[in-house]
DNA sequence: CTGTTAGCGCGTTCAC
DNA sequence: GTGAACGCGCTAACAG
């Protein structure tokens, strides 16, 4: 464990003042090609790397991004390993670093990283609609990106999926398929807290489009486990006649077993939609058709803002929601051209 | 965003020495109780917290335990998030905070967090057997802990699951039941790059078990996919007569789904073991017998030995293994009294 | 028990 | 185009 090499030891080696070997890392002043070479050659016989703690004291930047994780959360674990996954790479392609705390630390994890100077900015995710982390994030001062929308955005800036046109394509495609009955398998009453507003804003809109569409909605909440799932789905499909476009929201693999155990083939015997990740909707054995809610494209656009923020450029818009796009697998029909083209 | 408070705020305020305030947040010295709730009071008042860098930067220590997250990885993505979150609260309770690099940065990552001094202290998971970034943390010289066994341990930290005594565990189980056939489903052959040590740790002792035992065991790689398992199902079931004792250690819900096709009831036809977390095996429908890898356990018993490395405690041994326990539960039958007291 | 002082390693004015 | 000098906020010797 021999002492570690300071940018004073380059400065040495090479041959030039401590002043000197700064201004060649940061490209902040010209510096001829001969000095820049043997400083180089100094840092590369040497090894040598700034040391992020006298870095973040003299140039008030940490080059660190604070990650707060729902490691708690009711969505699907390949769905959040996504989102940590892209944002992580994100962050190294602006040469940053993630500092990662868990969501159940609530507020005092964003206190800690603001106040102790521990990161440059906040990315949040699984916001819900009165959120109690917002108004400390928005006190703090700190530039902060949430994943998801709160009630009240504003001063925040926010990316978010458009579930919005989400449901709508869902509900388009079960009018197309010429169901005059469609029935949303939906996320059950208190599913993460109960408090999320992507719920009734996709409720809403596909009502509005089963109205416009001429076709009766029913929205069926499913809870969790094997009983329920059966019980509803006796509900939904156990008066006999053509069943109803399906569109699920939640619990995927769950409600595929369960049109399974009632003898039904998804994509034949009945239409199955779904709003998922794609991972998800392609794990089940009849890959599942749908919505994705893509969210390594939400890590993307909420990265790409941020560091927009962090750069200074002036923020375009407080909120920007990643447009929907219905991919037709195996679990159903595909509709008849004159419909589609509608 | 107005200034940040620093320590010389608070002395000014308390009306003491900028040292006092340094001393009495590390308690190396004594304080009278006068001074300390002088100090305290201003610390309140003014909200201070210390400023990282400028602590790292003297100290010597910044309160940061990198960590390299496998993202790729083919374990199931529960799992992976059990031994993060775990991690991050094991952290979390000893005043330390989680810097996230992803497993894909190769050694660059470890040369980073060393060399910048981002972190104090290096845990990786998925350590394979010739896994290239061993030599680079032993060389670094970073206090490290390793979940997984490398090929060779010297100098090194590291903690795993007791993946021989599951395998025997398991064995014994199927042979209580009074099986004279067992049959491993197991990663296939190209799993997790083809060097995961705990295979042939697993094989090994489970093959002695067997022929301690008198029971015929085979060994089957399991490909993904769903026509693979159902191949594989074939050859191994396919002949009639009474099925062998299954022991599945990768897939279990395709394989599980696998039995449900050939109209095979767990736990009543054919009896199913399985190594793997206790969260995927009660997620199947009927819930899964066999021997879980601890993941939370597994980080929890890694992050002690890697403070105690920090604090200085002389380490008791380079590997630790966290001991296995079989869990029956509905997918298989349970063994008679005698067997299973033998 | 407390105050004074000298760094920790780097970024950034200034002079040259 | 380059170097000297100061400050960032905190810790830890050294005095007292």
């Amino acid at each position: 464990m021999a002492r570690v090499p300071t940018s004073k030891d380059v400065a040495r080696i090479a041959g030039v003042s401590q002043s000197t070997v700064s201004y060649v890392m940061s490209g902040k002043r010209p510096i001829s090609a001969r000095t820049r070479r043997l400083v180089e050659d100094a840092m590369q016989q040497l090894t040598y790397q700034p040391h992020a703690g006298a870095r973040a004291l003299a140039s008030q930047r940490t080059n660190v991004i604070g990650l707060v994780v729902p490691f708690r959360s009711e969505v699907n674990a390949h769905g959040l390993m996504a989102f940590v996954e892209e944002i992580a790479l994100s962050a190294r392609a602006h040469d940053h670093d993630i500092l990662m705390v868990t969501a159940d630390e609530g507020t005092a994890g964003l206190q800690r990283l603001a106040g102790r100077s521990l990161c440059d900015a906040l990315v949040m995710m699984e916001i819900s609609t009165h959120d109690v982390r917002v108004p400390v994030v928005r006190a703090l001062g700190v530039p902060a990106l949430l994943i998801g929308l709160p009630g009240d955005t504003t001063g925040l800036h926010c990316v978010d999926f458009d579930f919005e046109t989400g449901a709508t394509l869902l509900v388009d495609e079960v009018a197309d398929l010429g169901h005059e009955r469609a029935c949303v398998l939906a996320w059950p009453a208190g599913f993460a807290g109960g408090d999320m507003n992507y719920v009734p804003r996709f409720r809403g809109a596909a009502e509005a489009t089963a109205r416009r569409r001429g076709v009766e909605l029913s929205w069926r909440e499913v809870p969790r486990g094997r009983e329920n799932v059966d019980h509803v789905l006796e509900e939904v499909l156990g008066g006999g006649g053509t069943p109803p476009g399906l569109v699920c929201t939640s619990q995927l693999s769950g409600i595929v077993s369960g049109l399974q155990r009632r003898g039904l083939r998804t994509g034949a015997d009945v239409d199955l939609l779904a709003l998922t990740t794609d991972a998800e909707a392609e794990a089940e054995e009849v890959p599942v058709s749908g919505v994705s809610t893509q969210p390594r494209d939400v890590s993307r656009r909420a990265m790409r803002t941020l560091f927009q923020l962090l750069d200074g450029v002036p923020p375009q818009g407080a909120v920007e929601l990643v447009p929907a796009e219905l991919t037709r697998r195996s679990s159903s029909r595909r509709p008849p051209q004159d419909a589609a083209a509608g």
